[in-house]
RNA sequence: GGGCAAUUAGCUCAGUUGGUUCAGAGCAUCUCGUUUACACCGAGAGGGUCGGGGGUUCGAAUCCCUCAUUGCCCACCA
């Protein structure tokens, strides 16, 4: 059967996947065989695959299936995460494209929508996953709220609870005015924003003066309790004790006096509004100052917004600047640019809000999570510059705030009896909670009597269980699964959720299993576009995956994108690099063409070119394989596949074929194409975690396999001791090829005449690559001689000379032109080595090796000197 | 405001304890080549005072100081 001269991977990627499934090689039980067990960071149930996926689960992808091969029992669990709020937002967009309010809705209602959104959406990632050829155990499949793993959810809040390290707390969080519900602080980027500070005039009561204040957000005066100066602010000691009264409001409320405000800045004087800031809150609480919220849910102004009820917190501002100007309480206004925070995922500026949420205590979870990290390295990171962020993070960590005012996710499972902040109990059901209620309360509580808790908990709430919960680790702590798979081994994900969900993973693995829920982390970049832009929709710099991989085939874009994925670095993903993974496939394919179409010779021998050919290949094999496995010890996967990229292009292709090809239309010895064809299978096996679809269909190309002999569950070739010399012997002789063809090319001479070469050389070590060189050469007699010949052109490797004879038909003048500039950059590299030898400091302090080698390079030098002299002597 | 990282060829990056092969790789560029696997090819070539400046050392891309630029993280200054 004759093979295409183009490899097509649409021909074949999901005829190999549709394989792999169907023989279940995916699938991972327990066994006898040690575990390698990655879980994948489960993507957002209705999110479609971006680069970011890409990146991250081809790196899975290529540690799996080199786990597989290197014959570990390697599960790799997939799943999804129902992303509550991102989710949520998307199913109330939905509605209200449809005319559908959420507030009319039930929430058994909104959850019958937000299912048959995710029925109809959830699961197109996962398909996508496929196409990319990850070799994820499907059969393991999670969702975060399946019944089993809600029910892990549930009992780890109750547990917690019973701990006393869940509680309810009345405090200052931040406000989501769009998804209307509170964050964590994690949730909250911060972003540089143009705005104004304005200056405002509060008159003093019963006086004319007035005091000037400085803001941001002029809207929140109708919140106002107090005005705080410093109290060693000598500008206003005449009015301490004084009052003054709001504009507009035309409340009065006191003047206070705490050294937190700031003399220099702006006025020295700052209103005070505990409601809608952090720090004003902290310094009401002190003066036992009024709370007065000025805002609704979606930040519109209720009725301490007096006549700017229901408008927006932007509009009343712009408005309110005008009245106030108006009325004359306007100082000035200045330009000025301030840190807002917004939501990470709705993009809302964030509301400080004072709420009733619960919150996890997490002083004592922090630290054996730094521990194992920091200490005792039972947990490693790479790269290893994010363990600094980590600790800063956990060190300073505060209370999480785990409730969020959404449906879609786990109902919080406080079951209320009263109206009071505290008239509640936590249990796994609400018959549970009717007991507990009963027994609180010491008379009996009914089902009907009780009202559950309306708020949902953070995703991350759920997805910190994830490495224990997919095995059943909660619900059911001693099963075989989660005895065999965890702790798992490699997690593979990105920086900008170290906190989210790292750092609490393994929180959670101490808490729930006394055990680190993973041995490494490995952090991939940022994907960016070549100019260095985060990916994003708005931009449009993201191309689509699935595009990518119809146009370069899957293999050809998981090597684009290792390609670029140089460890610890942001990548810079350019979609050429998808082009030479594609030429890459190509080119493996078509050495494949080449043995392929070789007609075997029982009956010849084998050439001692082949021979030696073969021998030096071995080692050269081997010395890569090392290399290999080091790379992927430190997670440089880009180094990995460059190495392995070379082996096949250069070392394989370029070299071994050329020196064993055998002439033209002429058949292949037995021998030889027996041993290139096991290096062929060696090199697919490399190749497979890389370019799993491509490797496949050779490995099934070269001959009928059985189901168990499939490349996908072959074994990784081993390691074994390798001939160094040869590899040191073939290294020369590269180069003296290289300058064969250096002559040939300069003296326009063809490929397809003959010359001859003759050698000078001290002592001929490489003379056992003759024949290949003789062959790569074209070369119809090597002569060994002492002396320079005449008339030829020559080139130098180390001290041997060599000499391509042209009868004395060469350009004399040119070829001195070219000796003498050789003489002379030898010359004056052994100046420099003479210079170095003859320091004493060198000699005395220098260690002995470093001094031999110095000296090596001296005597080479001087024996270069001679040959080169020697040459133009002959030519002369 | 604090911290971390980066800065090496046109681009993306290696360069492990300072000392063979320390100035490298891949891509791109240029020249030549329709040699019988592959033009998604082959052969060859050019290209960097290792961000600037100082210092330590016999010796620095590598260690120290300093400046500059970029990126990231953290932080309640109105």
């Amino acid at each position: 059967m004759s093979l295409a001269a183009k490899y097509d991977p649409a021909l074949i990627e999901d005829k190999w996947y549709k394989y792999w499934l169907e023989n279940n090689y995916f699938h991972s039980e327990p066994n006898e065989k040690e575990a390698y067990t990655i879980v994948i960071p489960p993507p957002n149930v209705t999110g479609i695959l971006h680069m970011g996926h890409m990146l991250n689960n081809t790196i899975q992808d290529v540690l799996i299936r080199r786990a597989r091969l290197k014959g570990f029992n390697a599960c790799w669990v997939p799943g999804t995460d129902h992303a509550s709020i991102a989710t949520e937002a998307k199913v109330v967009a939905k509605l209200k494209s449809e005319g559908i309010n959420k507030s009319d809705l039930t929430r058994e209602e909104f959850l019958k929508h937000a299912w048959d959104w995710t029925d109809k959406h959830g699961g197109l990632i996962l398909s996508q996953l496929k196409k990319l050829g990850a070799s994820c155990d499907w059969e393991r499949t999670k969702f975060t709220l399946d019944q089993s793993m809600s029910e892990s959810v549930i009992s780890t809040f109750v547990d917690l609870h019973e701990k006393g390290l869940i509680y309810r707390g009345y405090r200052m969080v931040n406000w989501d005015p769009e998804a209307k519900t509170t964050l964590s602080d994690e949730e909250v980027e911060h972003i540089e924003k143009k705005g104004h500070l304005y200056y405002l005039k509060y008159k003093i009561e019963g006086s004319d003066e007035s005091i000037t204040i400085a803001t941001t957000r002029p809207e929140t005066i109708l919140g106002d309790t107090a005005v705080c100066i410093n109290p060693n602010d000598e500008r206003f000691t005449h009015l301490k004790g004084k009052k003054v009264i709001v504009p507009i409001a035309n409340r009065v409320i006191p003047i206070i006096e705490d050294e937190y405000v700031d003399i220099e800045f702006g006025t020295g004087c700052l209103k005070i509004t505990p409601a809608h800031d952090q720090n004003d809150k902290i310094i009401g609480d002190k003066h036992k100052l009024e709370v007065i919220d000025i805002f609704n849910d979606d930040a519109t102004l209720n009725s301490f917004g007096l006549h700017y009820q229901g408008k927006d917190r932007f509009v009343v501002r712009t408005e309110i600047v005008k009245e106030l100007e108006e009325k004359g309480f306007v100082e000035k206004i200045e330009d000025y640019t301030n840190k807002v925070g917004i939501s990470e995922r709705t993009k809302a500026i964030i509301e400080p809000k004072i709420s009733v949420q619960w919150f996890l205590n997490m002083e004592e979870m922090v630290k054996p999570a730094l521990k194992s990290v920091m200490e005792d390295n039972e947990i490693n990171i790479f790269p290893n510059k994010f363990k600094n962020t980590y600790r800063h993070w956990l060190e300073n960590i505060r209370d999480w705030n785990i409730s969020r005012q959404l449906w879609w996710g786990h109902q919080i499972p406080a079951f209320f009896y009263g109206d009071g902040m505290n008239d509640f109990v936590i249990a796994k059901t609400i018959e549970e909670a009717a007991v507990l209620a009963s027994k609180k309360l010491g008379k009996t509580v009914e089902v009907s009597q009780l009202k559950q808790d309306e708020d949902s908990l953070d995703t991350w709430f759920s997805s910190w269980l994830w490495p224990i919960s997919v095995f059943d680790g909660i619900n059911n702590p001693d099963n075989e699964e989660i005895n065999y798979y965890y702790p798992t081994n490699d997690l593979v994900t990105g920086p900008d959720i170290i906190f989210f969900w790292v750092a609490r993973m393994i929180m959670a693995g101490y808490e729930f299993k006394k055990e680190k829920p993973f041995k490494n982390v490995y952090f991939t970049g940022i994907v960016r576009d070549k100019i260095g832009r985060k990916m994003s929709k708005q931009l449009g710099n993201s191309p689509d995956p699935i595009e990518l991989m119809k146009q370069y085939g899957a293999d050809g874009v998981r090597v684009g994108m290792l390609l670029c994925a140089s460890a610890g670095n942001d990548i810079m993903f350019d979609e050429d690099l998808c082009a030479q993974g594609k030429g890459f496939a190509n080119k493996i394919w078509n050495s494949f063409r080449l043995i392929k179409g070789w007609e075997i010779d029982q009956n010849i021998e084998q050439p001692e070119s082949s021979a030696i050919a073969i021998e030096w290949y071995k080692a050269k094999f081997q010395k890569t394989l090392v290399s290999i496995d080091k790379s992927f010890e430190q997670y440089r996967i880009s180094e990995a596949l460059m190495t392995t990229y070379k082996l096949v292009w250069d070392d394989f292709s370029s070299w071994l074929l050329e020196m064993i090809k055998p002439a033209y239309q002429k058949p292949i010895d037995a021998k030889t194409y027996k041993q290139v064809i096991e290096f062929m299978e060696d090199i697919l096996k490399l190749l497979h975690p890389f370019m799993p679809f491509l490797s496949e269909e050779l490995w099934q190309e070269i001959e009928s396999r059985t189901t168990e002999q499939a490349l996908i569950v072959s074994v990784y070739p081993e390691l074994t001791e390798y001939n160094q010399d040869i590899i040191t012997s073939f290294e020369h002789v590269s180069e003296v090829i290289s300058g064969i063809r250096t002559i040939r090319k300069n003296n326009n001479i063809s490929f397809k005449d003959t010359i001859e070469l003759h050698i000078v050389s001290a002592k001929p070590e490489h003379k056992s690559f003759d024949r290949v060189v003789a062959k790569l050469g074209n070369i119809s007699a090597i002569t060994y001689t002492d002396s320079q010949v005449k008339g030829a052109l020559s080139f130098r490797v180390k001290s041997d000379e060599y000499f391509v004879p042209m009868g004395g038909n060469i350009n004399v003048e040119e070829e001195l032109a070219k000796l003498s500039e050789e003489l002379k950059y030898t010359e004056g590299f052994l100046k420099s080595v003479d210079k170095k030898l003859s320091n004493e400091r060198f000699v005395s302090n220098a260690p002995a090796k470093v001094i031999e080698i110095e000296n090596n390079k001296r005597n080479d030098a001087i024996a270069k000197i001679e040959t080169i002299k020697a040459s133009i002597e002959a030519l002369s």
